[in-house]
RNA sequence: GGAGACGUCGCAUAGUCUGGUCUAGUGCGCCACCCUGCUAAGGUGGUAACGGGGCAACCCGUUCGCGGGUUCAAAUCCCGCCGUCUCCGCCA
């Protein structure tokens, strides 16, 4: 939810926002409006409220036929306190509906949609398989061909978009996801092990049951929420909470299976396990103060791009346009691995500043000099399933087998090389 | 799944039976000052959040798990829900 001050102080800032998002205009207005409406019978039911409570106190000290006509005379009061009281829920609930609407406003993301990115850095160069000497084959062909993934038996069991990581490929998720939390660990996180089940309220604070819930598993007759990542339970830990920033950011490393119905993407990445329903991931969370909040969007990126180094794969670092980006942020950088079979690169991270919109909704504030004020909150990845991909098709050999990382072989019992077994 | 107990301003508690002086008391913690003078102890005062109004001092309102209801008036009475604990049942 963004600053109802903002919006009031400086509504030319919100509607800025809303255009290079290529968001409603008149939202802004519409919320205005019923801000207004709101206050001002906020302040009809407080005045009313306030005289009915010194008539009751008089009430209380009175006795016989004095007591008796005061009471008639609260009657009517009481009447108009409901009335007024019953307004200003209305206008209440028609305000947070409309704020509820309204993404957060962007901070310095280029304006445009999906294909508006601007390229901050390519790091790395992908291999020329063509001076190699073979084509190069693609993670689902090399990894049927390890033994790693069974996409025939994922559907069997589950439906499409499921998949079974087996032998190596289960070891390599593994590897994969230690090494992260291993980073994060050394990076001072806290490691976590989140719910991946969450209440609507959690689900709502953290701003993925607006326009996308569609992506949102849900179990109704539970009323719960499957999470699309661990930052919706990280981000509703400290719900409710004044939190002590005075040492720096609290950061928070999670550990999930992630869910997403994928509900848009008919068609797109069907083959192997790009784009799937169930996946794993170890996620970077932080609490930390507003003025801090764009360093530390640094700093997760910083420990992306380490674990990228750490797999040795060629990438590009993406600064996301405001049309892309998803409710919460304010801004996102995403790092993107080559990907030789499709020349394409492919997301394998993304860090959003979210800056106090999640925060406010759930209600994280810390201690300022006078009273409290909202937290930013920030995520990034640090790896996930979706790795396999990139790292199996960037590191294969003519004869299938595949190189392991460096940054890695600690995590597999120094294996340096998986070896096809077919 | 069943039964019971409980949920109060950081923590611990009083208040609920018997609705109104609860403007929610007390202890601990914390902050400031004073006294004292050094392994300390004591005194005084202050210490919730949110919203509205005001340049400000301040004023007003909301919040006693959440949501309804009764009433002139609800922490207090009634209903529903959520959570915690104990016991029982079932199950891994």
């Amino acid at each position: 939810m963004i600053d109802i001050r903002l919006l009031r102080d400086n509504p030319d800032a919100v509607r800025a926002s809303q255009r290079a998002r290529g968001e409603d205009l008149d939202l802004v207005d519409a919320a205005l409006a019923a801000d207004a409406r709101r206050r001002s019978s906020l302040a009809e039911f407080e005045s009313r409220r306030a005289e009915q409570k010194a008539m009751g106190k008089q009430v209380a000290q009175a006795t016989g036929d004095e007591k008796a006509a005061l009471i008639g005379r609260t009657k009517q009061l009481a009447q108009e306190v409901k009335d007024h009281q019953a307004a200003v829920n209305e206008a209440e609930a028609e305000l947070d509906e409309l704020l509820f609407r309204i993404p957060n406003i962007v901070e310095g993301a280029p304006a445009g949609g999906e294909e508006d990115f601007v390229t901050v850095k390519a790091v790395g160069t992908p291999r020329d398989f063509a001076a190699e000497g073979f084509e190069p084959r693609d993670h689902l062909d090399l990894g049927e061909g390890l033994g790693a993934i069974d996409t025939q038996r994922g559907a069997k069991v589950s439906g499409s978009r499921f998949y079974f990581l087996t032998g190596v490929g289960a070891r390599l998720e593994l590897a994969i996801l230690q090494a992260a939390m291993d980073k994060a660990v050394a990076e001072g996180f806290t490691p976590m092990i989140t719910p991946t089940l969450v209440t609507p309220e959690t689900m709502r604070g953290t701003g993925f049951l607006g326009e996308h819930s569609d992506e949102v598993y849900r179990l109704e007759r539970d009323d719960l929420y499957l999470v699309g990542t661990s930052e919706v339970a990280l981000a509703g830990y400290h719900g409710d909470e004044i939190i002590d920033l005075s040492d720096g950011p609290k950061r928070y490393a999670g550990w999930s299976a992630c869910y997403r119905r994928e509900a848009g993407s008919h068609g797109k990445d069907v083959r192997g396990i790009i784009r799937v329903h169930q996946f794993h991931k170890v996620e970077m969370f932080s609490y930390c103060s507003v003025d801090d909040a764009e360093a530390e969007h640094q700093r997760l990126l910083a420990w992306e791009e380490a674990m990228m180094a750490a797999v040795e794969l060629p990438y590009r670092v993406i600064d996301t346009a405001a049309g892309d980006l998803g409710t919460s942020a304010a801004r996102k950088f995403d790092c993107e691995a080559w990907l030789p079979t499709q020349q394409r690169y492919l997301e394998l991270t993304s860090t959003s500043n979210c800056t106090t919109f999640q925060a406010r909704r759930l209600n994280v504030r810390e201690r300022a000099e006078h009273g409290t004020r909202t937290v930013a909150t920030l995520n990034g990845t640090l790896g996930t399933t979706r790795w396999i991909v990139a790292i199996l098709e960037n590191h294969q050999q003519p004869d299938g087998s595949v190189r392991v990382p460096e940054g890695l072989r600690p995590y597999l019992g120094g294996l340096e090389v998986l070896e096809p077994v077919r």
